[in-house]
DNA sequence: GACTGCGGGCTGT
DNA sequence: ACAGCCCGCAGTC
């Protein structure tokens, strides 16, 4: 299942509008979904495509009346940024992604950057004459047209799973605060009062196409001599998957790891399709993972989620995602080598829930999930990320780890994550308890 | 609470 | 007429 490109006698599909009275019902081969789609972009999609029956995109797209109730319309809100226009180090500016309520937004705006605790603002996207870049959805038949009109002239925000994760988080990271400032009262475990919690444990959102972007749009060392990969949603279930940071303070905590699985595998059905999951998860991981049918479906078409589309498009570098993900060091990281260029390798007795979670995108997207809570790194030593201590809002905040008996072997984990330069020194801090 | 789609209404070109 | 925007409502997650 390779992406679709137009052949010549296809060629006709290429001149339709979304205004169009008709619009072609000849569509022989429909198009991977396109998450950060920009510039005068038109794709077809099939009807059956979960994101695009949702209209998703990774830019902040808000709902715009066009008073046509056949085109669904809606307009970028661009990105918020921080009004003083601080940087972390390496040049790594906020990108946070615009909240689409009105006044979710505005209250966004309200908070304080992460980084330098100034205001926070609002970059309007003028990427179409003036006005935002424009995205039309049109449901014809069979199919589901695309057509956006406009080129951001902005950065990108982080994707929409990246500010459900962070929320995700949060919330995780409160419960467990919470936990563990019962089970260890001690100075250790103490956190920071009058924290807001909004950003408390949030990863926060180092953008990097600003210094990494490719040409294309979706560029960065990670796609530079990668497939295109298209979507980070099937990356980040395998995040989720390892049955990680939902799972660290209870894992059975209703935020586990099925529960983020689905939110993953509903963003996106190519994702999905796309056999992001080409080892299913073992049974005692995701017990409540009830779509093995369609994982043995995928898995049978020989799907890739590196090498075909069925990982579409991720910009890896553009999202802003808060580990330290500096070309300059990646490109060197043998672990970001080997990313986009292999399929999945199995890595013998990985992980012991899940023996195979499909490559090393795996363990960057372990990494930087976890970033708020595990100041590690497989790029860089603690010491050489400070970001990841100088940004974590409660940078002495332990986790109660479970014990050895517990299902949760953090150093099996570790171990198993690649981590064979992980910091004993950070691993105590982070487990406090042992 | 946040997101999403829908639709009425207003304003400007 | 068209485009952009604001707003409220209802449904969903």
């Amino acid at each position: 299942m390779e992406p679709e490109d137009f052949d010549s006698e296809d060629k006709e599909m290429l001149s339709w509008d979304i205004n169009d009275i008709k619009l072609p019902q000849n569509v022989k081969k429909t198009d991977w979904f396109q998450e950060w789609p920009d510039s005068y972009e038109k794709y077809v999609y099939s009807s059956e495509d979960r994101n695009a029956q949702r209209h998703l995109s990774s830019w902040a797209m808000r709902n715009t009346n066009n008073h046509n109730s056949r085109i669904l319309k809606k307009s970028c809100l661009g990105v918020v940024v921080c009004s003083r226009d601080c940087s972390a180090r390496e040049g790594h500016k906020i990108y946070l992604r615009p909240a689409i309520c009105d006044k979710a937004r505005q209250k966004q705006q309200r908070k304080r950057c992460p980084n330098c605790d100034g205001p926070l603002k609002l970059i309007p996207c003028r990427g179409h004459g003036g006005f935002p870049v424009t995205n039309f959805w049109r449901h014809e038949g069979r199919f589901i047209f695309f057509q956006s009109k406009g080129e951001h002239d902005h950065p990108k925000p982080e994707t929409k799973l990246e500010a459900e994760a962070r929320r995700t988080m949060n919330k995780v990271h409160m419960a467990s605060s919470s936990i563990t400032l019962r089970l260890n009262r001690g100075p250790v475990a103490k956190a920071v009062p009058g924290e807001a919690p909004s950003w408390g444990s949030l990863p926060l959102t180092w953008s990097f196409q600003e210094g990494v972007q490719l040409p294309g749009g979706d560029g960065g060392h990670l796609t530079a001599n990668a497939p295109q990969q298209k979507s980070p949603n099937d990356c980040l279930f395998k995040s989720y998957g390892l049955g990680g940071v939902p799972d660290l303070a209870d894992p059975t905590s209703a935020v586990g790891p099925a529960e983020l699985y689905e939110k993953c595998r509903v963003s996106s059905s190519r994702i999905y399709g796309g056999g992001d999951l080409l080892q299913p998860p073992a049974s005692g991981v995701l017990s409540e993972y009830n779509d093995l049918q369609v994982w043995n479906k995928n898995a049978a078409l020989g799907r890739n989620p590196l090498s075909d589309n069925g990982c579409p498009s991720y910009p890896f570098p553009q999202t802003s995602w808060p580990y330290d993900f500096s070309p300059s060091q990646n490109s060197l990281d043998p672990l970001a080598q080997q990313i986009p260029m292999e399929p999945p390798a199995a890595k013998a007795g990985c992980h012991p829930l899940w023996p195979n979670p499909g490559g090393d995108l795996y363990e960057e997207k372990v990494h930087m999930d976890f970033n708020s809570y595990y100041p590690s790194t497989p790029c860089h030593s603690p010491q050489e990320d400070p970001l990841l201590f100088t940004y974590t809002p409660f940078p002495h905040h332990q986790y109660s780890l479970p014990g050895k008996s517990s299902k949760w072997n953090f150093d099996e984990e570790v171990r198993c994550m690649g981590l064979d330069h992980y910091n004993n020194e950070m691993l105590l801090n982070l487990c406090p308890l042992r």
